[in-house]
DNA sequence: GATCAATGTAGTAGACGTACTACATTTCGT
DNA sequence: ACGAAATGTAGTACGTCTACTACATTGATC
């Protein structure tokens, strides 16, 4: 099982679920394997920095509003 | 040697250079090894997402302005 | 309740990122 | 010209990322 080093945070499943589509769908988008996608949203391991910038550009936001080393702030707030 | 993936560039070295700073001690900033900021700074491999975030706190930056997959276009445009 | 899509789990394998050591080269102050 | 700091090159080692295959689980639909 991938480790845990440092902790990344990020929100891909929201970014996706907001956008309708599968991990799959996502995952072909992005050039990579469905269950790569299924890691990175789980947390079980941090994207490349290449992987995460693709990710951003997909969803057309900034990296850190994807990723951050800091827990984001629930929704609800 | 370490091979040529998708190529990304950055302005580690400019931003670096800017502050004044030298690669030792931008490493210790970050809690790296200095010549893992060379290879970086020369393009040799990307860093992982978690280090690039690093780097653009630390130039207090978004991370769009430090990394892209596309080149940065020359200062004196 | 059988089926299908979506997701989770398990395991192998290869490429990449980082640490680290050592030495060469360049640059700069004096 | 000399020494010191900064940078480049070379090579080893190890952990992470990603691909991929296969199977289990869940949820919806018929």
């Amino acid at each position: 099982m991938p480790s845990e080093s440092p902790p990344l945070h990020n929100r891909i499943a929201m970014l996706r679920v907001e956008r309708g589509i599968s991990r799959r769908e996502l995952a072909e988008a992005l050039g990579v394997h469905y269950q790569t996608v299924g890691y990175l949203e789980r947390g079980e391991y941090s994207p490349s920095l290449v992987l995460a910038l693709q990710i951003a550009e997909f969803f057309a936001v900034p990296v850190e509003t994807v990723f951050s080393r800091r827990p984001f702030p629930p929704l609800g707030g």
